[in-house]
RNA sequence: GCCCCCGUAGCUCAGCUGGAUAGAGCAGCGGACUUCUAAUCCGCAGGUCGCAGGUUCGAAUCCUGCCGGGGGCGCCA
């Protein structure tokens, strides 16, 4: 796979090992804070000045010349600036062959370019399956989906799972409100009260008749299947359904119990059988049969997490909302009792959505069915706009979605720019044969005799950055720094679009096949990141 | 009281595993439509990066304390 920014990063620590020292961390290369510093800059003379023991510019001098001889006529100059930096300043020659590797990789560029491969588990929205999906749980589905389809792009092998907690006390309640329902009743006052209760109570036979646990599963069966109908709508696939209930009637969460016992971690008091969780740091031990028989949503969760243990996965990611954080300490020391590698469980903190409506916060209780739902919401803004929205933020940061705005100024939402943008492109290609720009796709670039327009240049550079955006999106686990490159992608784009004519390039001594190619890598990148949101590229708009 | 997240432009937020003069969108002001798509572009204005110390060649970024906001601390899930 193609990374010329890659490459030259390797050059410049081969330069730097020419001079007889290798850096402590890698060297950065990035693109200066200005323009007119150069196409690229490396720190790696601060790096080694310790070990050379001499001052960092002396050392920048040095790395410059080795640098320069290695890289011959690709770069123009090497300067040193500021406390240590080197920048460089590259061909045209360069920055064009760069394109033609990046076009050479077709849909892929930018994708496996770190070939370290994991088989990776994301668990995510696992929302209670007694009501719908809600705003919160929306933004689990866009971040964790648009997480996977990341993870993917950087070489992993990934699973999407969704756990259903169809079992215990909320399922029972549930069940009680189906059957109020259906024999045109209110729910009980610990019930659930929303409208969607009667719906499905209607779509069973007979509910009134059945006996509770028949009528949970039914009503959960039915749940279950709506949620995946809108987690499709919104494009998200989940690999499997994972049952809370198969694990407690199976025996797994006794087993689990039992093996947690015969690791001695697990004692008796007040009735209820505890987990010793303190010795792996957690603040209290924690319960997992009550005084009462019944065992925990902890315990099945410890059953649940065994099961993935054992299915052998390089990492297992939970991706839990802020009001969920405090259950992270005892899954992981649970895990370690069981011989988890701590490593290998990963947990992502969703901060919460609260949703504005007329300058105030709407309160959302599913209980009390007061909540929008994702379908709602994308009646209401569109599958793009509605994952952009949840996802262009990063996971730490609390979301206020103003409906309002979201309504009235959905123009004013950047998924529209990086969009257009893309039908831009389209609709330029679009005016020339098909044959025509596979041509100039295909063509040697380097050799054209244009010289580069400064606006084409950052365009060649901020392409090439999206094979590193997607290592590092992938491994900090941060969807949202994808959103932000296309916007940058977009806007490079429509510099470029203002200053350098395609169609017709010849008139002004531009070379037209060239341009073509970089619209055509430009739109690519830009389906390419749009796709890794969940969010699709139009032609046209 | 303890734990987690946040505090950066008027607003919403990037940048946070240390690098050069801190960025984007929106809002505001002033311009550009005989267009390869104006869902666009150009310019202007806008900052004690919550506060105070510390670490070092260098701190929005790391450490400590404090202040403010959100979330959590159950034999609920």
């Amino acid at each position: 796979m193609a990374d010329p920014v890659k490459e030259l990063g390797e050059a410049v620590l081969a330069a730097a090992a020419e001079l007889g020292a290798t850096p402590k961390k890698r060297p950065t290369l990035e693109r200066p804070p200005q323009a007119d510093l150069g196409d690229y800059s490396s720190n790696a003379a601060m790096l080694l000045a310790g070990a050379l023991k001499s001052p960092p510019r002396e050392v920048a001098e040095r790395l410059g010349e080795k640098l320069a001889g290695a890289l011959g006529d690709a770069v123009e100059r090497v300067e040193v600036a500021g406390p240590g930096f080197l920048n460089l300043h590259l061909s045209d020659r360069w920055l064009k062959a760069a394109a033609a590797a990046a076009l050479a990789d077709g849909d892929r560029f930018g994708r496996t370019a770190y070939e370290v491969s994991e088989r990776v588990l994301v668990e995510f929205v696992s929302a209670n399956p007694t009501g719908p999906i809600t705003v919160a749980a929306a933004r689990h589905a866009a971040y964790g989906d648009s997480l996977c389809r990341i993870l993917e792009a950087a070489g992993d092998e990934v699973e999407r799972e969704y756990y259903v907690n169809d079992y215990g006390g909320q399922v029972q309640r549930f069940a009680a409100s189906l059957r109020a329902r259906a024999l045109g009743q209110e729910p009980p006052e610990d019930g659930y009260r929303g409208d969607y209760v009667a719906e499905v109570a209607a779509r069973i036979d007979g509910a009134a008749e059945l006996d509770d646990d028949e009528l949970a599963k039914r009503g959960v069966a039915l749940m279950v299947d709506a949620v995946r109908a809108t987690l499709e709508r919104f494009g998200v696939e989940m690999d499997r359904f994972s049952s809370e209930r198969a694990l407690q009637e199976g025996g797994a969460v006794d087993e689990a119990i039992e093996r947690l016992a015969e690791r001695g971690h697990v004692y008796e008091q007040d009735g209820a059988t505890w987990l010793r969780t303190t010795d792996y740091g957690d603040d209290k031990d924690r319960v997992l049969r009550r005084s009462n028989g019944e065992k925990t949503y902890f315990a099945a969760d410890i059953a649940y997490h065994e099961d993935k243990r054992e299915r052998a996965y390089d990492h297992a990611i939970d991706i839990l909302g802020a009001d969920h954080h405090g259950y992270v300490g005892r899954m992981k020391a649970a895990w370690e009792a069981l011989g988890g590698n701590p490593e290998r469980l990963e947990y992502v903190i969703m901060q919460l959505v609260n949703l504005v409506e007329g300058g105030e916060r709407a309160q959302m209780s599913k209980r009390e069915g007061q909540f929008v739902t994702l379908d709602a919401l994308v009646d209401d803004i569109g599958v793009d706009a509605t994952r952009w929205f949840l996802v262009q933020r990063s996971p730490d940061t609390a979301l206020d979605l103003d409906l309002d705005l979201a309504r009235s100024h959905s123009q004013d939402n950047p998924v529209y720019y990086v969009q257009y943008a893309h039908a831009r492109i389209a609709s330029i290609l679009r005016r020339v044969d098909a044959e025509r720009v596979a041509a100039a796709v295909a063509g040697d670039l380097a050799a054209s005799p244009e010289a580069l327009h400064p606006s084409a240049r950052d365009l060649i550079k901020k392409l090439l950055e999206l094979p590193e955006e997607i290592r590092v999106a992938a491994e900090r686990r941060a969807p949202h720094r994808i959103a932000a490159d296309a916007t940058e992608v977009a806007q490079a784009f429509t510099a470029f679009y203002r200053d350098c004519k395609v169609i017709g390039a010849a008139e002004e001594g531009g070379d037209e096949d060239l341009r073509l190619a970089l619209c055509e890598l430009a739109r690519r990148t830009l389906a390419s990141s749009l796709d890794l949101l969940g969010v699709s590229a139009p032609d046209r708009m």
